[in-house]
DNA sequence: ATGTCAAGAAAATCTTGA
């Protein structure tokens, strides 16, 4: 099963381009993030016809996640992180598919920081560990996929003496991600490439492309049971070349 | 500080978030 993740910044503005990769990168299951539609206008009949089930949380103007499925059939466990009533942010959806629980997450970017935007980053991430721990007691597969905004190590950015004050990269938010992977999880692609440079985003500001100034802020996280059925892992950095793309490169992993 | 995008409010550009 090949599992995917795609920040795609705006999934109608984008949806030729999200289109494109599906057809090419043929993933069984797709985490979306950052749809930028309201619930009403996701484009269900284009990602139907190109073959996916999808089930999504939108939210007007920002945020907003999906899940999307080949020819298999999505279980809705439940939308919006639990631990916060006044939270209306559509940034977490959880569903089975096949033997696998999906947890598809768009953590807050927490700029500028410090200030209240940093502090509900750092608040956010203590309701994800909340709910990452209680799903690790289910013993069962799952996958925490989605963008982080967390760059967890100097290996991923591109220069990180200039990221250290950005909420991307504080120590705070450094020290919240691999607390996160303390309670039990894998970080798919640095098991697999344990001392590469890995990016999956790259800004739109002064080529940073064509530069290769990029980031690792696109993650996924393997409960227990499924670490050992990892068979391969990759970013499909070409896409962020396309015409009128997503600032993100679709990251995928396959497991047995 | 800068740079580039998309969506939304509003009616051509500006604001916001990233």
């Amino acid at each position: 099963m090949k599992i995917a993740t795609y920040n795609v910044n705006g999934v109608n503005g984008r949806l030729p381009v999200l289109l494109k990769w599906l057809k090419e990168a043929q993933p069984d299951v797709v985490c979306l993030q950052e749809l930028k539609a309201p619930q009403e206008k996701f484009p269900l009949e284009a990602i139907n016809d190109a073959g996916y089930n999808a089930l999504w949380h939108g939210q007007k103007s920002w945020n907003g996640v999906a899940i999307l499925a080949h020819n298999i059939e999505i279980k809705e466990v439940g939308r919006g992180l639990p631990g916060d009533e006044e939270d209306l942010q559509s940034r977490y959806i959880e569903a089975m598919v096949n033997d696998v629980l999906i947890c598809c997450l768009y953590l807050p970017n927490g700029n500028p920081a410090p200030g209240p935007k940093f502090d509900y980053k750092l608040k956010w991430f203590e309701r994800l560990k909340a709910r990452s721990a209680e799903l690790l007691k289910f013993n069962i597969p799952v996958v925490l996929a989605g963008d982080f905004n967390v760059m967890p190590t100097e290996l991923d950015v591109y220069k990180p003496e200039r990221w250290v004050k950005d909420a991307l990269f504080r120590p705070e938010t450094r020290e919240a991600f691999h607390s996160l992977v303390a309670q039990g999880w894998t970080d798919a692609l640095r098991k697999l490439y344990p001392d590469e440079r890995i990016y999956t985003f790259w800004d739109y500001f002064r080529n940073a492309y064509g530069r290769d100034a990029g980031l690792r802020i696109d993650h996924f996280l393997l409960s227990p049971k499924l670490e050992g059925r990892l068979k391969s892992a990759g970013v499909d950095r070409h896409v962020r070349g396309w015409e009128k793309t997503s600032d993100h490169a679709p990251v995928w992993i396959e497991i047995e």
